[in-house]
DNA sequence: TTATAAGAGTTACCTTGGTAACACCTTTTT
DNA sequence: AAAAAGGTGTTACCAAGGTAACTCTTATAA
């Protein structure tokens, strides 16, 4: 136990708050710690959104599964992020997709009235808050804006213009699978390869098993 | 000028705040009212958000223009709703979409300063706030799940459903142009016109130019 | 009340991208 | 080291839907 307050200690959305709360908030139940495995899933899509939920440590991925069975990977949400936080305090708090484990992870749990008190007495922490689900509702904007209505060829430059930025270079590294890539971008992996073949074709880019080249 | 601070009396989002109050933060310039007319631009896609502004009265719109011009209608706002609300304390707050005014407009505009300062004194403010942030987020994570990869036809059931389930009744008036409609769902006109008349041919719906009746 | 603009329906044509069925690799597991 | 599982590339086939070019109808303006 020791162990999950220094945890919580060193999270970045608590860091202004004291050793005593965190101990009192634990006891009273208004904090909660709960551990998963991987392939665990945390929220099924639909359910009812009661608590904040705080990442410690580990890695989840919020994942959109249409009647076929496609999987659509919508984002994913590290150490010191937040779950929940866009629903809330919504009127319909229904957690829209399915939150799954991907590395074994350990998460605090706020309820409601509890972070609500947070928000008056703390005002550090109000900020922060509200930093992170703005953060976090632009990025879903950006998501329509670069995946709605795009071809393969367009989300593919999307990604590797980011990337190139990211990385600060015109040969970028695949860190993740094409599999994974595909996913991200909700498109088969058999229609990314063939586009990538094509810019080939087309001159834009050159590329091997790991790394792809803008030309 | 009175019939402004009338406005903002009435305005939901600050029916706990004084009048008093009202005139001193309207004095000292942290509030501040703006009128459009129709076809105003509010915010250009790119813009940094700097304030948050409640619409007193009228509509407007928030639409992405894609390189070919094609508009995609992605949600409208009418009076005591919030602009700016997922955006003004985002690291990166620029504008991802254009606003533009539908029906002559008057707006409030709060500054960053003043609105955390009403956070802090006002918690009625901060939850109406907190709830209106958390119901946009959700119905843009529910414009992702029902408008990315659905073909034309989910698009108008999903509609249909939604507009059926509000009038309560199979027979659905049609409130919006087709043009309109199209356009709220990202599609070209004419697809939509073939993709209606094909069900209607498969015996799915029964139209003409102001309704539709799901069969 | 014309004239002009804007909405609406239709269709031939063509591009995009999902499906399915292979053949290879590469990584784990036993 | 052999076997199983999962990632990867390729391609023929086909459905969905954007484009463009018309025509017709309904508002709005002169």
């Amino acid at each position: 136990m020791s162990k999950h307050i220094a945890l919580i200690r060193k999270s970045v959305p608590l860091i202004s708050i004291s050793d005593e709360e965190i101990n009192s908030y634990l006891r009273d139940r208004s904090f909660k710690i709960s551990t998963y495995e991987r392939n665990n899933i945390v929220h099924f899509s639909g359910e009812v959104c009661l608590k904040l939920e705080i990442i410690l440590s580990g890695k989840v991925a919020v994942e959109r599964i249409d009647e076929s069975g496609n999987l659509m990977n919508i984002a994913e949400f590290y150490s010191n992020e937040i779950l929940g936080g866009n629903l809330l305090f919504s009127k319909n708090p229904h957690y829209p997709m399915t939150i799954t484990v991907k590395q074994p992870t350990i998460i605090l749990e706020i309820n409601k009235v509890r972070l609500f008190a947070l928000f008056s007495n703390n005002h550090d922490f109000l900020r922060s808050y509200l930093e992170f689900v703005s953060d976090h509702a632009v990025i879903l904007g950006d998501r329509i804006k670069h995946y709605v209505n795009k071809t393969i060829r367009e989300c593919i430059m999307n990604y590797l213009e980011y990337e190139r930025q990211k990385q600060n270079s015109d040969k970028v590294q695949l860190n993740i699978t094409k599999k994974a890539w595909a996913e991200k971008m909700g498109v088969q992996r058999t229609s990314l390869s063939r586009e990538l073949a094509k810019m080939r074709k087309d001159g834009l880019i050159r590329y091997d098993a790991k790394s792809i080249e803008i030309l």
